[in-house]
DNA sequence: TGCGTATATGACACCGATGTCATGACATCG
DNA sequence: CGATGTCATGACATCGGTGTCATATACGCA
């Protein structure tokens, strides 16, 4: 590869020269400019990242580590939410004049040391610490040494960090239908210990508070386990506690589980939208805009999460976060209406009715 | 952060002596070892790769870039496998001490040659280029200048690529069908400019063929659109078709394609896999495990394409490939088999009259 | 004309590793 | 006992940029 030397000597100039065309700290004359530029052209140069890092003492690198933290998931397929999340940090990393390097653990978290020592190594300015799923986690000690955002996660240290709005996300989908003449509301859940299992549960109690409409708890019933065993029978059996409590939607804990549940709906003669109509959670697309009809759901926000957490990364390197600005940040997603969710007569007719009020 | 002459100092020793403990490149007295890891441990000290980088030539990066090839796909989903990918080739990368460098477009072609000039400063090694689907690409002029494979896509100029099998992917996908008994087997196919849908219709026919079963033109029908319009009235007219033409299985293009017909068969009122039998192509588990009933599916062999791929391009940067090493390498993934496929009660009689026989 | 100032450029050192070569202390051998 | 070899270690240069400081020329103004 060609060097600065290189094109200082092909211009007729001194290396430093060449380094203040590149980086426009000084004046340079017109004709130098061209001549240097011309040169830089000729030899196809590209200036060594190695060789500014060592000199500025600054890498430009920002680490990012996913599929980190679960021992046990490598069993499971996540989802894959990981390649947005990469993609939000990107955009807002390159905008910095910085690079992601990643760092995949592929489930085993006993790779991670290695990971970690390779990110010292490499002197990176932040890191982004990503976990699979809403959860609290533990930080292995050398990640305390520089900046830090956890993303989808949290610690009891208040360790600055980004996590999803799972009680806004369910609330605005509850709101949502009950605006749409739904009034009985089926939800299967996640497994009671996860974070996101209390946070949206108190999303569909409060979305049922604000429109006056009485909690029915035979309405909620865990669909999944936290093991991903043999859940079928479990979902079979909660679906079906919940469809004696007659809801005319259900609300499932994530798009997974609506897939399920469009099969064990149909098995029993009923026709999504028209007998019954579904939501999901996550909105993931492969999933959502796939399944006939398209289900309705509450977007996890996993791009937005990672150009947020980003943004926030480099506001802690640059030293620049604002004095109020909270150590959780919730980012919150859309809901996604798509056709498994019917309105309800009641509604249209409210709606026209409404109309000609106003 | 700490150097090496830092290391030095504390230990009493020149900075040449810490640099042989770590490097074990010459003979260091057992005392003098102790007292340099001593220090290193308490100033806990990383070597610089920067430094390292510059003084061997050598960065130990290896470039992929990823979700780059498509102008047009960030409107739809892709489905995600890249993150296998990332997996499969981050293992073996790993293993010869070198760091993968990530960089994702999220679809937007316009970035690709900033991220490639990124590469370049970062003197990495090698570049894996993945495209989102088998396909072929062409390659911008800047990535000619070091090792490169393909990954998912070739070029017409013979460049290294690793490929999916997708004819023996569908072969053995049919010919499995037909070993369960399956002799009128339907086939709603990916576009027809696709390279996948050539190959797999290759592999479909080789099946029949094989056993002896004869090629019905009406069984197989283009089931999806270049572009993701509004598929869905192809899609139900293509089933249509393949349906009046009375078969016991439908093999759809893609899992995502088996997800819709699941609805528009039991629309038909046809259980699945009792009335009729479905299979995918891809086997994103996030799908064909969760569908009811789980989905019989031809794997797209992405994490060991990673893996490959990966192998491939370090042979190539070290000079070692083998000399009758093909430009192309297929990968062959396993056809998962799950309840949407349904034995066909002449196999077991068939089977059972066998074994009698043998 | 002489001096201050802005413009344009170069010499040199330095960032943190490591390859090369030199050196000193012992051990071994003829 | 001196020559030779091995072991252990250090001095120094180098990789490719850039910060600092010096220098040279041109220009404006008293």
């Amino acid at each position: 590869m060609a060097t600065i030397y290189d094109v200082a000597k092909a211009a007729g100039v001194s290396p430093k020269t060449v380094s203040r065309v590149m980086n426009g700290d000084a004046p340079v004359n017109e004709k130098t400019r061209e001549a240097v530029e011309a040169a830089m052209a000729s030899l196809n140069y590209s200036p060594s990242s190695a060789a500014r890092a060592m000199r500025s003492q600054r890498s430009g690198l920002i680490g990012m580590i996913t599929g980190a933290i679960s021992t046990t998931h490598q069993f499971e397929d996540t989802g894959l939410p990981e390649i947005y999340l990469v993609q939000g940090a990107q955009r807002v990393i390159a905008q910095s004049n910085r690079t992601l390097l990643i760092a995949d653990s592929g489930g085993q978290a006993d790779r991670i040391p290695a990971l970690l020592q390779t990110f010292r190594e490499h002197r990176v300015e932040g890191v982004l610490y990503v976990a699979e799923y809403h959860r609290e986690v533990g930080l292995p000690a050398n990640l305390r040494d520089r900046p830090i955002v956890l993303v989808n996660c949290f610690d009891t240290d208040d360790t600055p960090a980004v996590l999803p709005d799972d009680e806004g996300g369910q609330f605005a989908l509850v709101d949502g239908l009950i605006k749409r003449g739904h009034r009985r509301i089926g939800f299967l859940t996640l497994p009671e210990q996860q974070i996101a299992h209390g946070l949206r549960a108190e999303g569909y109690v409060r979305a049922l508070k604000t429109n006056g409409i009485e909690f029915d708890e035979r309405l909620m019933q865990v669909g999944a386990l936290p093991i991903p065993a043999n859940e079928f029978d479990l979902l079979w059996d909660a679906l079906d506690r919940v469809l004696r409590a007659e809801p005319t939607v259900i609300c499932c804990a994530n798009d997974k589980m609506a897939m399920r549940v469009y099969g064990l709906l149909r098995e029993r003669g009923l026709a999504i939208p028209r007998d019954i109509s579904v939501a999901g959670y996550d909105d993931y697309r492969m999933i959502a805009e796939h399944l006939h009809p398209g289900l309705t759901s509450a977007q996890l926000p996993y791009a937005a999460m990672g150009a947020r957490a980003a943004d926030k990364l480099l506001r802690l390197i640059a030293g620049t976060q604002r004095p109020d600005e909270p150590a959780h940040e919730l980012v919150s997603g859309p809901v996604v209406w798509r056709d498994s969710v019917q309105p309800r007569d009641n509604t249209i007719t409210h709606l026209s009715t409404r109309r000609k009020d106003t």
